[in-house]
DNA sequence: TGTTTCACG
DNA sequence: ACGTACGTGAAACAA
């Protein structure tokens, strides 16, 4: 049997995917999803095929000879999209490191190259398949020679497969004669000209009929519409030249041998890593673990089983400056440690016989007296190791944040790929499975112990590039003066909790359950049937179309029942408001009243985590649960607060910033009217309305009061009329005119915006005051939704990043304050602008004192921090 | 698992 | 013509 030969022309093929599939961006922001798109049809013909050769062709990005010979002659081809031609380098490495051969020639396209291979092989015996996204290639159909065009419709992809007998079938023309139509229909795509008038009808049947172009010139008298023969006589030359530009290169010199494109095992190592990191989830399957495991380094680690060795361990780790420490633990236990002492030197220490885990952290918390601890998370370690603010570490989750806080997790098996010229190393499902590390203990501390010194080795070898790229980036002071000491500070909120009355909270929740029962019966009455309420997609079918409320469509899976679209479709009618209601208590209840009673642990308090690598911008985030969004805009949800009570013997004090991010945005443009506005005013908003508007302070309308709130707020989202109008309920031209009357009156602040966006496309990054750094990659997309979002990011990210940094120095302070004065007094709440703090009755000057001076001092603005602060015995009344 | 909705700043 | 305000997390539903 004849061998087999695939060919695969590159860029058309990345084209396909690129416009036949939803954009697909990894966690980082890079643009995966025509590649991913390529390698899901390259394996599907590969597996149709079975080739025994395989070769990919791309163009080179400089024009190639034919092209160039139209472009003299009109215009220039359209530029390819960013997010396309920055996946053409993506897809050739990815091709690269499965071992596929990849061709490209100075002077020729990918089609003259595919057209020679196609011929060359041909004359050897082979059977070629070709496969591209585009027809000009059928002129290269033979008997042998099969050309694959793959179409997208309805998000299904199918094939159309052409050898010579299905070129004529579907054309009526053999497959060079394909040339001959092309250069009299032309192909804007391809900077074909072809000749005026004469569309894909006429020139088959032209070429039907004579054959040739010249075969119908050369009888130019009986060609039959008049139209075409007029237009052949004048264009002749035209159409010759077209002829030239549609033929396809049979004969360029490439050099090819066979032997490097043979087919080989494509699931390599390193094409697994790749498509890892490019979070190609679905193709990991397809490498099976072999392959996987083989590069990875080799885990020559040491077990420390006994007491003695222990000691000599921490007695040498001592003399070191830095350690890699993974802790092994849970919640409740401790399982273990790995401790990396040089690259070299990794150690796991189970905790078992008279190596408990006390005594591990204890000998962990000594250590860190004088030798820097290396973690992947401390704040975590913190729960076991009693460590204080004068201990030695070095955070390296936080580290690999600053330096790109757009990634959703940061592994040890990443950090090493990043940071360590990438170090490929087995990711913990590969040691551990999907096993908690309590699980995985009780199967064999031996797979964990491996586990922990990965993780150990690279917390201490990845700590000097991140040390280093932290410096180069300014970030350093960022790092060492806010986010390290936040880590204590936020630990000592996580261990504290903040105490709840779990009893009100279930009455509350049972209160609640009475209204939705009743609320539920009135609505499925005025349904007319009984469905679920909390389905958007019944409730849609119920509202639209049952009961025939106009309603405008909305989402990808049907229509949108968001509740601000509600108001605005029929505000009177009564079971809108009575779904409204429903909704609402249905929240709470599921949300609130039972997903907090849920979490209260024995010691009647919660203890949400508070976490410092998640957001783009800078700010915490909280979970498990989420302390930042208990409800206080509407009373009936506010009552919740009711339940968050203080000690016995403490109350709390709650002290917010006042429009901490207008007053950053003061400052950040210097603007001197805003600037000044704020030393006068008490009333941003209604001054704003007064000086945006033209009238007397005293004279501001509430609505006008309401407009220019709005448009502050506008302002530090990164304006757009379009979000303003949806907020205001009006048009976008008015909308527009606002915002054009604020810069009018606010001038500097429009080109403090301007610059923003403007240093952030040309860096690719903003930064708050402070240095902290947030990348922009959409900034530079040519797509306008995702640049238009990218503007706005530029524009909110600093300012809201800065009041983020400045409220984190707060809490260190306050936090630092009340231990060094002794203080019994704790911060138990961060919410954004607000902290929380558990008061001792007798502290309540003191602790009121260091709140006012440490907010208001944690940074020296052009413009006051002001602070508006409460004493309450529940979170209800404080705030 | 992704989508929708909604709670907060 | 495109279809959005910025930043989060949890619950419920729909596949």
């Amino acid at each position: 049997m004849s061998e087999k030969i695939l060919l695969i022309d590159g860029h058309s093929i990345l084209n396909r995917a690129f416009y036949g599939l939803p954009d697909l961006t990894n966690s980082e922001g890079k643009h995966t999803g025509a590649v991913y798109g390529f390698l899901n049809i390259l394996f599907r013909i590969l597996e149709e095929e079975k080739p025994d050769y395989l070769t990919v062709a791309f163009d080179l990005h400089e024009p190639t000879f034919r092209h160039k010979m139209y472009e003299a002659y009109k215009g220039t081809r359209k530029p390819m999209p960013s997010e396309l031609r920055e996946q053409v380098p993506l897809i050739r490495e990815v091709l690269t490191s499965m071992g596929v051969k990849t061709v490209s020639m100075a002077g020729y396209e990918a089609d003259d190259l595919l057209g020679t291979l196609a011929f060359r092989s041909e004359k050897q015996g082979m059977d070629v398949t070709i496969l591209s996204g585009d027809r000009d290639l059928l002129q290269l159909a033979t008997d042998k020679i099969m050309i694959r065009l793959p179409k997208t419709s309805r998000g299904k992809t199918t094939i159309e497969n052409f050898h010579a007998e299905q070129v004529l079938e579907k054309y009526q023309v053999t497959p060079p004669q394909i040339i001959e139509l092309k250069a009299l229909m032309g192909d804007s795509a391809d900077n074909i000209p072809g000749i005026p008038g004469v569309g894909e009808k006429t020139a088959t049947k032209l070429i039907v009929q004579y054959g040739s172009i010249e075969n119908a010139h050369e009888h130019l008298e009986e060609v039959k519409p008049n139209k075409a023969k007029e237009s052949l006589r004048e264009h002749y030359d035209l159409a010759v030249l077209s002829k030239t530009l549609a033929t396809i290169n049979t004969d360029s010199p490439l050099e090819f041998a066979y032997e490097e494109a043979r087919l080989q095992d494509l699931y390599t190592p390193e094409a697994y890593e790749l498509c890892k990191r490019l979070e190609f989830k679905n193709l990991l399957s397809r490498f099976d673990a072999a392959s996987v495991s083989q590069q990875t380094m080799t885990d020559d680690f040491f077990t420390c089983e006994d007491l003695s060795g222990a000691e000599a361990l921490f007695q040498k780790a001592a003399a070191k400056p830095y350690v890699g420490v993974e802790l092994l633990c849970d919640r409740e236990d401790v399982y273990g440690v790995g401790i990396a002492l040089e690259e070299e030197e990794v150690y796991h220490i189970p905790a078992q016989g008279l190596m408990t885990g006390d005594y591990l952290c204890g000998k962990l918390k000594e250590l860190a007296d004088t030798t820097v601890l290396c973690c992947m998370d401390v704040k975590s370690v913190l729960k076991h190791v009693k460590l204080t603010e004068t201990s030695h570490v070095f955070d390296t989750g936080i580290g690999v944040y600053l330096l790109n806080p757009l990634k959703s997790s940061y592994t040890f098996d990443d950090v090493a790929k990043e940071y360590l010229d990438g170090k490929l190393l087995p990711t913990r499902e590969d040691l551990l499975g999907k096993d908690s590390i309590q699980k995985a203990w009780e199967k064999s501390s031996e797979g964990l112990g491996t586990y922990a010194c990965y993780v150990a080795y690279t917390a201490l070898a990845s700590r000097g590039p991140i040390e280093k790229a932290l410096h180069e980036t300014e970030m350093w002071k960022v790092y060492t003066e806010i986010e390290l000491p936040l880590v204590f500070t936020l630990n000592s909120m996580e261990e504290w909790g903040i105490r709840v009355k779990g009893e009100e909270l279930k009455s509350y929740g049972e209160k609640l359950s009475v209204r939705i029962q009743e609320l539920e019966k009135m609505i499925w009455e005025q349904a007319g049937e009984e469905f679920n309420i909390n389905s958007p997609k019944q409730l849609g079918v119920i509202l639209f179309e049952k009961m025939g409320i106009p309603g405008g469509k909305k989402t990808k899976t049907g229509y949108s029942t968001a509740a601000d679209i509600l108001e605005k479709l029929a505000p009177e009618h009564e079971i809108i408001k009575n779904i409204l209601e429903y909704r609402q208590l249905a929240k709470l209840k599921s949300t609130y009243a039972d997903g907090l009673s849920a979490v209260i642990e024995p010691d009647r308090r919660i203890h949400s985590t508070f976490n410092q690598t998640i957001t783009a911008t800078g700010r915490i985030s909280s979970t498990e649960p989420n302390l930042q969004n208990i409800p206080v805009r509407m009373e009936l949800g506010r009552l919740i607060r009711k339940v968050f009570v203080p000690e016995d013997g403490f109350v709390f004090l709650d002290a917010d910033y006042s429009q901490i991010e207008l007053r950053v945005l003061a400052h950040m443009s210097g603007d001197e009217k805003l600037i000044q506005a704020y030393r006068e005013a008490q009333d941003i908003h209604r001054l704003t309305a007064s000086q945006v508007f033209h009238v007397p302070f005293d004279e501001v309308t509430p609505l006008q009061r309401r407009n220019a709130k709005a448009v502050n707020f506008g302002i530090v989202y990164g304006i757009s009329s379009f979000g303003l109008s949806q907020d205001l309920s009006i048009t976008r031209k008015e909308a527009a005119a606002y915002i054009e009357k604020y810069f009018e009156t606010y001038p500097k602040i429009k080109g403090f915006l301007d610059e923003l966006v403007a240093t952030g496309k040309e860096k690719g990054y903003v930064s708050t005051m402070l240095g902290r750094r947030r990348p922009v990659p959409e900034l530079k997309s040519s797509n306008f939704m995702q640049r238009s979002f990218g503007e706005r990011v530029a524009m909110n990210s600093p300012i809201q990043g800065s009041a983020a940094d400045i409220i984190k120095i707060a809490m260190n302070r306050v936090y630092e304050r009340m231990k060094q004065e002794g203080l019994e007094s704790r911060l138990v709440l961060q919410v954004h602008d607000e902290l929380l703090i558990e008061t001792k009755k007798e502290e309540i000057e003191t602790v009121s004192k260091i709140l006012e001076e440490e907010m208001k001092g944690a940074a020296h603005l052009s413009v006051e921090l002001e602070i508006d602060m409460h004493e309450g015995e529940n979170w209800y009344e404080a705030k």
